[in-house]
DNA sequence: CAGTTAATATAACTCTATGATATGAAAATT
DNA sequence: AATTTTCATATCATAGAGTTATATTAACTG
């Protein structure tokens, strides 16, 4: 015998709500449709649900059993909304996102650390990878949202693409490292210190090539290359090395006292920080959230920068 | 956001079937039905449920999300149909019987013992009476079947009844009892005995002293009055009393070893034992099917009675 | 890379179930 | 007995769900 659950939900609210009409405006319905509804039950059945002839309606031991059945309906039906909600407003789901190692690691991480405390239901994949790359995990649908340095012509056709921050790079030293000291650092100064490059092909190496030519410096020692934030911070702390990062990062890590940026006034690239997403693929709702949450994340962090940065790395 | 409990169900049958067909025909509908129904579940959530243009048809997450609620409903939903079979099939529910008391003890309480074997999810509520008061229980509705001794003209209008034993009365006695071991019994030996007399108001109190004026006996002595089936075995066992007792109750107590029937004669009452209940209230299946299991296990009883009552009893 | 196959989407139409309002009937209460 | 409360019934409109037939399209195949 097949019972339609939503008469097993009305008969459960008709219980708990303690008469027809109750029930019935419980589940926004008028009093006949109900009546009706339990009558035809009853006719399939080929049994009563309510005892006859009796006017504070007395559920049958069958009806009760079956009001059970149409609580837990009830209940997962709520649940079902509940979930359709939640998603449909970004609160749950999944978002995939990918971007250039050295940001992800200096700068996303945190503020994905304070999403998932906002938004604990949002499963988050990362990855790495260069633009390229990253273009491609789009395309295949591995990913949903791409962040990296990029100049604007040269995002790729079919991509929406918003700018977030603009490139902002700075010489950057362990605070304990003898120029960070100095209130004005000198070309030759630095000339004389080994450098630490960022991982080959990454916008990072190449910005470095052009800061320090803006500079005048092309001529450099090389004494660490490759690896990831943590370990550029690492050598850089136990070092003398110097290295090119985005003010960005090295803003985000400065709490740590393990960086610092020289007040030296490189040219800034011609690449801003993206967002890079496939703009033919429907945004799913949690992406949508964490996207704008980043975006939000941007903004305060980029008043910070021209704040601090005017004020104590491009005094010079 | 509320969402058909139905549709639920859907999303997981085709989940669980691996296809959209396949869930269609698991669902017992046709494949355009539910490929429509799925249509407008993405529509009014604003989200996809399976992921476009793949073509085994691969759910998102929320649709996951979602058949999980509609697994819980089919579960649900099924575990109802389930229970409405069962109860229409008399397997589960309620059965409220009453009757006099020497019979529930000494005949009717052993059937429901193996009624309860075979059928554990219908609940027995037992109680006692005579019948004027058996008559106002049904009449209030607090009892759905009686069973006592009644002649058929006194069935009270309203009633239907049906008859499951012709009365059949015995001298019953402990089988130590003197008279137990002779092979013919003379009414000048039963004359010097004791007697018990069941509870006054019984059937069988009005038996037994037609029973023993049919025999000769006007005066007897009382040793014992009242008192339940139990109480009556008891006495009897300790001492030389004899009572009248329905031969079926005798039978049934026989494996106890604590009660025999004396080979003596005694005139039928006029009155069967009866099913009665009102003929205007529908038969709830439980009640039916037990009734008709009592009526099986008399018909047994009836059998063995005649059978081992005959060589045994009423041999004289 | 056509051509085939299998699976899903769409179209067109029917019909049942459900919705609402108005109203009748009956139990419970006063 | 009158009144109130509560449930049942009648009637009609309509959205949803069912069907079959057919178009589309992704995946497979040689």
């Amino acid at each position: 015998m097949k019972i339609d659950p939503n008469h097993l939900h009305i008969l459960s609210a008709i219980i708990d709500a303690g008469g027809l009409s109750e029930g019935a405006s419980a589940v926004n319905k008028s009093q006949p449709s109900v009546s009706r509804t339990i009558a035809m039950l009853e006719a399939r059945l080929g049994a009563r649900l309510f005892e006859k002839g009796r006017r504070p309606l007395r559920p049958t031991e069958l009806c009760l059993t079956l009001a059970e059945q149409g609580r837990i309906i009830a209940q997962a039906s709520e649940n079902a909304g509940q979930a359709a909600a939640h998603y449909s407003g970004g609160k749950s789901g999944t978002a995939r996102i990918a971007g250039t190692p050295i940001f992800m690691d200096g700068v996303i991480s945190n503020m994905m650390a304070s999403f998932q405390g906002a938004f604990p239901d949002v499963t988050i994949h990362q990855s790495y990878g260069y633009l390229p790359d990253l273009a491609e995990q789009l395309n295949a649908g591995n990913i949903d949202l791409a962040i990296c340095p990029v100049r604007s012509a040269d995002v790729p056709a079919g991509f929406a693409f918003k700018p977030i921050l603009r490139g902002r790079n700075v010489i950057a030293c362990a605070p304990s490292h003898p120029l960070a000291r100095m209130s004005s650092v000198k070309l030759t100064d630095i000339a004389s210190y080994p450098w630490i490059a960022p991982p080959a092909g990454s916008p990072l190496y190449a910005d470095l090539r052009g800061a320090l030519a803006s500079i005048g410096i092309t001529d450099f020692r090389v004494s660490f290359t490759g690896g990831s934030l943590a370990s550029i911070m690492s050598v850089m702390a136990g070092s003398e090395s110097l290295t090119v990062l985005p003010y960005s990062v090295v803003f985000m890590q400065s709490h740590s006292k393990l960086v610092t940026a020289l007040p030296v006034k490189l040219t800034h690239p011609d690449r801003e920080l993206v967002f890079l997403w496939r703009e033919d693929r429907p945004v799913r709702p949690a992406v949508q959230r964490f996207r704008k949450y980043l975006e939000g994340e941007f903004f305060g962090l980029a008043n910070h920068i021209e704040q601090k940065g005017r004020t104590a790395v491009w005094r010079g």
